[in-house]
Order: C-alpha cells, then sequence, then structure tokens
RNA sequence: GCACCCGUAGCUCAACUGGAUAGAGCAUCGGUCUACGGAACCGAAGGUUAUAGGUUCGAAUCCUAUCGGGUGUACCA
C-alpha cells in the first residue's frame, strides 16, 4: 500500500462525515499529494478549501477542525494548517523506518498487483522491413517496450505486436532495383547487404532523400509503385521476390531489437492482413457503415459527410478511405483489419498504439470507426509522441540527406560508454585504488549498458508530444539527469557491498532494523516509498517519464545520503545495519525500476 | 481555409491534471578535496510561464482574443 494510500485511509471517516455530498469524498481525499516544497513537510491535504466552499465554512477554521478530528495513530508526527487552509502532514519517523523495513522484505518492493489485471494489446516499432532503421523509429520502440514491462510488472496480460511494414511501396523500391540494378555476387554473399544497398541507390537515383515520403513523384518511382501494385495482385514473379526478401529484410531488424533488449510478442505485419482486406470491405458495406463515392468506398466523418470535391475536402474532417478507386486498398483498411484480429485472437480490453503524434487525425477516426463497427468496449488509445528534428528546429537529417541509422548511433553510443570506462579506469588506477583488470566481454556489456541506457533514457524521460530535437550529445550525456547517473548510483551500492565482503541476500528476508538518524536518511526513505505511487502514476497515464523522474530522484537522495552518511564505518553495527538495508533496498529499486525502462544496470562502470 | 498540438531560465525539459515562493539538468560562476567509487557532493546566479482580458479562495494549467511555431487535411503508409 502506497503512503498516499494510508493517509487517505485516515482522512476518509472525517470526509464522509463532513461533506454533504458523498460522492464528492473521493475527489477531496485525491488531493492528499506530496509536498512540492520539503519545508512544507511530506505530503499535503489540499481539500479544505474546496470542502469549505461546500459547507460555507472559513477553510483555515474548517481545515483546524479536521486537524482536530483526526484519530491518534502511528503515520502522522505533526499535522498543521498554513496559508489559506492548506494541512501540512509530517510523517512519523518510526513509521517510515518500520515501512521501508517491510518494503526491503519484500520481492515486489511494497508494489502490489492491480486488483482487477486487464488484457493490452500494445502496436509498438512497426518498421518498413525493407530499409534499415533509423532515429526515427526509437521512440515507438523503446517507449512502446516501456509500456509494455509497466504494465506487465503491474500484473496486467499485455500481448505487444509489431505491426510491420512489410507490403508497401518500399518493396516495390526493392523489387525494381533487384530486377535493374542488382549485383548477384554481392546478393548471393549478403543478401542483406545488398539489399540494403539497392534500396538507397534506387531512392538516389529518384532524387527522393526525403526516407518517409513514399509519395514523391518522378518515372522511377513510377515504376516501383507499379511493381508494387503487380505484388498485390499477386504476380508470382514479384510475389516470389517478396518471399524471398523477407527473411533478409527480418535480419536486418534483428540485431537491433536484440542489442535493445527488445523482445515483442509477434510481428504481424500489413502483409498478415492482406487476404482479408476485400472481406473487411465487404462487410462495412453490408453493414451500412461505408458506401460508395467516386469510385472509391469510404466510411464518412463523424458528420457523416462526404466531401463533394477538393474545396470542401479541405474544409471537412476526412472520411476514411478503405478502397481506392484503382480497386487497391489503404492503411486504413488494414487497420481496421487488425482490430477486428486482434479483438477477436485476445479479446483485449485495451489496444494502445504507440505512433507518431502526426498520426492523430488517422487514429481518431480510426477508433470511431472501430467503435461504429462493433468493438464499442474496447479502450483504445494513441500514445503519441513528437517527431525528430534537427537542431535548427527543420526535419532532421545528416548531411548526405539520410537520416542516421539506429545502428550507427548504437555504435557510437557503446564507443562513448567504453571511453568514459577506460578514462574512469585509468583515473582510479593513477590514484592508487585497487581495481581489478575486467575482461573484454566484460567491459563490452559495461559499454552497451552505459551506451544504450543512455541512448534509451534521453527519449524516455521526456513528455513530448511535440517535436523533440535530435542531439547526439543530448543523446549520449552521462552527467545530471542521464541513465549513466542513475546507474552509477547503482554501481556504488554495489561496491559498499563488495567492498565490505558482505552478502545482500542476508538484508532481503530478514533486515534488521532501520534507523533514521540524520534527514538525508530520512530523505532517502521518504522517496523509496514513494515508489508504488510512481510505478501506478507511470501505469495509469502510459508515461515511463514518471519513472525516470522518480529514479532521479531517488538516485540524488541516494547520492547525498552517500555522501554525508558512512555505512560500513559507521558509529554502531546497529547503524551499520540499517543502512546496510538503506543501500541494498536503493540497489534493489533501482535495478528493478530501470529494467521496467529496458535500461540495464552493471555491478562495476 | 479548417482542425489538432505547442509557446515555461541562454539551451534541453519538469511541474503528480486548479494549489503555497514555477522546479531540474546542461552551460556560467564559486566552494568541497584524495574517497564505503570524483561518472560525486554543497552553493550562487538565472522567470511578468508569448501577449491581453476573463473565470475563483487560488491559474503555467480552464475560457476568449491576439501574436508566433509545428503538424494534419479521402485514393502514401
Amino acid at each position: 500500500m502506497s503512503l498516499a494510500l494510508a493517509i487517505r485511509e485516515l482522512f476518509e471517516p472525517i470526509l464522509i462525515e463532513l461533506s454533504p455530498d458523498r460522492a464528492k469524498v473521493g475527489d477531496y481525499l485525491a488531493m492528499i499529494k506530496p509536498t512540492t516544497n520539503s519545508d512544507h513537510g511530506d505530503y499535503q491535504a489540499n481539500f479544505a478549501m474546496a470542502l469549505a466552499k461546500a459547507v460555507g465554512q472559513k477553510p483555515q477554521e474548517l481545515a483546524k477542525a479536521i486537524v482536530g478530528m483526526l484519530p491518534s495513530n502511528e503515520l502522522i508526527e505533526s499535522a498543521s494548517v498554513a496559508g489559506p487552509g492548506f494541512i501540512n502532514l509530517r510523517l512519523n519517523a518510526d513509521f517510515l523506518a518500520s515501512r521501508v523495513g517491510m518494503m526491503a522484505k519484500d520481492e515486489r518492493l511494497g508494489v502490489s498487483a492491480v486488483a482487477n489485471p486487464k488484457t493490452f494489446v500494445i502496436d509498438l516499432s512497426g518498421p518498413n522491413v525493407a530499409k534499415p532503421l533509423h532515429v526515427g523509429h526509437l521512440r515507438s520502440t523503446i517507449i512502446g517496450d516501456s509500456l509494455v514491462r509497466i504494465l506487465r510488472f503491474c500484473g496486467h496480460t499485455v500481448i505487444s505486436d509489431n505491426h510491420l511494414g512489410d507490403w508497401g511501396t518500399q518493396f516495390g523500391i526493392l523489387i525494381y532495383g533487384y530486377k535493374h540494378h542488382r549485383n548477384d555476387a554481392a546478393y548471393d554473399a549478403d543478401p542483406v547487404t545488398e539489399l540494403a544497398r539497392l534500396y538507397i541507390h534506387v531512392r538516389n537515383l529518384a532524387k527522393t532523400s526525403d526516407d518517409d515520403d513514399e509519395t514523391a513523384g518522378g518515372d522511377i518511382m513510377d515504376a516501383c509503385r507499379m511493381e508494387t501494385a503487380k505484388l498485390h495482385a499477386g504476380d508470382s514473379e514479384n510475389v516470389g521476390l517478396w518471399k524471398l526478401f523477407m527473411p533478409a529484410c527480418l535480419e536486418m531488424l534483428r540485431p537491433i531489437y536484440e542489442r535493445l533488449d527488445v523482445t515483442i510478442d509477434h510481428a504481424l505485419g500489413e502483409s498478415f492482413y492482406h487476404e482479408m482486406l476485400p472481406g473487411i470491405v465487404e462487410d462495412l458495406l453490408a453493414k451500412k457503415i461505408a458506401i460508395e463515392s467516386n469510385g472509391a468506398v469510404v466510411v464518412p466523418n463523424a458528420k457523416g459527410n462526404i466531401p463533394k470535391d477538393e474545396a470542401e475536402a479541405k474544409n471537412e474532417e476526412p472520411p476514411a478511405l478503405i478502397r481506392k478507386r484503382d480497386g487497391a486498398f489503404t492503411y486504413t483498411t488494414t487497420d481496421l483489419a487488425t482490430i477486428k484480429y486482434r479483438a477477436e485472437t485476445w479479446n483485449p480490453d485495451a489496444m494502445l498504439y504507440v505512433v507518431d503524434a502526426r498520426q492523430a487525425l488517422h487514429f481518431k477516426t480510426l477508433f470511431a470507426n472501430a467503435k461504429r463497427w462493433g468493438y464499442s468496449s474496447i479502450d483504445f488509445q494513441h500514445i503519441p509522441f513528437g517527431s525528430i528534428l534537427g537542431r535548427d528546429k527543420k526535419p532532421y537529417r545528416t548531411r548526405d540527406g539520410g537520416t542516421v541509422e539506429l545502428a550507427k548511433l548504437l555504435d557510437e553510443a557503446a564507443e562513448l560508454g567504453l571511453k568514459k570506462y577506460e578514462e574512469s579506469y585509468a583515473d582510479r588506477k593513477s590514484k592508487g585504488h585497487d581495481v581489478p583488470e575486467l575482461t573484454d566481454d566484460v567491459k563490452r556489456s559495461i559499454a552497451e549498458a552505459v551506451g544504450y541506457g543512455a541512448v534509451k533514457y534521453a527519449d524516455l524521460s521526456g513528455n513530448r508530444t511535440t517535436d523533440y530535437i535530435f542531439d547526439y550529445d543530448k543523446m549520449l550525456a552521462t552527467e545530471g539527469n542521464t541513465a549513466t547517473y542513475i546507474q552509477y548510483a547503482y554501481a556504488r551500492c554495489r561496491a559498499i557491498f563488495r567492498k565490505g565482503e558482505i552478502d545482500e541476500s542476508s538484508f532481503h528476508e530478514k533486515s534488521p532494523r532501520v534507523l533514521i538518524t540524520t534527514q538525508q536518511e530520512r530523505a532517502l526513505v521518504v522517496q523509496l516509498l514513494k515508489l508504488p505511487e510512481a510505478i501506478e502514476a507511470a501505469a495509469a497515464e502510459y508515461h515511463p517519464h514518471y519513472l525516470t523522474s522518480y529514479l532521479w530522484d531517488l538516485a540524488k537522495s541516494y547520492s547525498t545520503f552517500f555522501d554525508a552518511c558512512p555505512v560500513l564505518k559507521a558509529e554502531t553495527d546497529e547503524l551499520k545495519n540499517s543502512r546496510l538495508v538503506l543501500v541494498d533496498l536503493v540497489g534493489r529499486v533501482i535495478k528493478q525500476v530501470l529494467n521496467l525502462l529496458g535500461i540495464r544496470t552493471v555491478e562495476r562502470m
């Protein structure tokens, strides 16, 4: 049980007694939260102002009366009224100590699983498989993976699905390239590299350096689209090539996911739904949800309108096109088929789409149409994030016109991680510390944990739904609010146990009593106890950055504690053991929460 | 044109969904000083939350208008 919940239980009977409207008690209780300013205590209750209005009293007097009504309890050391009627609560140190002791004994670190588990389907990553992954694919993959981990930890059933772009124009490009420009020797030697080369080569020939623009004109692009159309029509040569390319395309993706520690349950791409599309359109027509218009089949917009001409289309919310005039299907059709398949296969309570914010309108209409189609009980959520921009705030490009390849970014991150390690090693060695020589394997795993962690943390720590600036320095930062700082705090926890030659497992099951003797210990304990609230909030609002922010606060509290409170050289054995409990617990919390973010910890760095 | 998102310290971002003196990191300046790991700690400076009104006990947050930026607007996905 979280601290906030424990405090709310104290106030609930009082509010039920005082509030003229029983229904509002929940709202009032929700107004009990951690203080923003620690001078005001640990938690604050802000409901007195609102309640005073409802009962026609002066807020300050009411707040004082409520404080007077608090039953004697072991939680609250002092409750005082401040300002217009804030009730400031300072928690009892013995209570905090005993709570943190319970937390140390709990495998789940005091975080209880949800009472009513739900089933989620999470749509994430979704790259076009025919081309190398670039940094633009990072956010969906990383944020999505983190949400999968968080919701699972909370006890939900989560099915993750990688809706691969494996049936679009990009294959037309590959087929065109293969037919006209392939190097057989190169293909036989290494199909993955040759396909990547062909993709870029055709792109360059067509002079459409814009990686995400499949609509560009030009003869070559027209020819590519023709190949795509033949593929969709079942042309045996092109289908054969598609089947030939697919394994190589998937092979391009695999190492990236592996490096990122991302595992996705399913990879049901667009091609998987291809054969269902005619039936989807027929069904929507039969149910009179869709109608024919201008030779195409569309679902009218929310107002029931279909624009008559282009001028009107510019002013109206668009209808959803599900079959083009030429008979081809659109991504809306595929998305509807996907919803149907997922609903019938997994019967989920909610479907989350971790997709670029630019697709907000598409999802708005898609979800509305899915509900009209009969999936009204599913909680559809678009989890948007901004696109990547350069420092000039324009769509991100490198000098040669392409976007940065993800593999290169990860290489660089790991390289930097290694460099930082070598520096630290040399520095400590020169100062005469006893530093063990690590094997190259261990060094590499440290470098990767630090490097990839930095990249992931940079993406997870913001709440930006609008665009964000891609910046190598920021992505690879190792100071301040970064994964490195938190990993370092973890390594320092572990170092204490190593140095003291103490088996930390003895501090799990039967942990010694925690003593709170300094303000640094107290602050650290309060921060540790906020873990359940942080995880619950992150899960409820699909915001991994609540966890980075929690970890940052925790690591800061720990660093301050570390500096001020000797552990192995504590004044008494009792105090030493108490601090060891805290050090061990901080380490476990960091490890667990970083894991929910998909970031590794290392014993040394 | 219409719709959506956004505008917070020099820069990058928070602010627990309406709470107190708007917080962090980077950069800048100053201090700790040889260690249970300095990839650290402590501190200073930096703000009319784009602007103008409104709503109320209380607004970065809600409403209106204006200015500025971004994105999307049926036959690419």
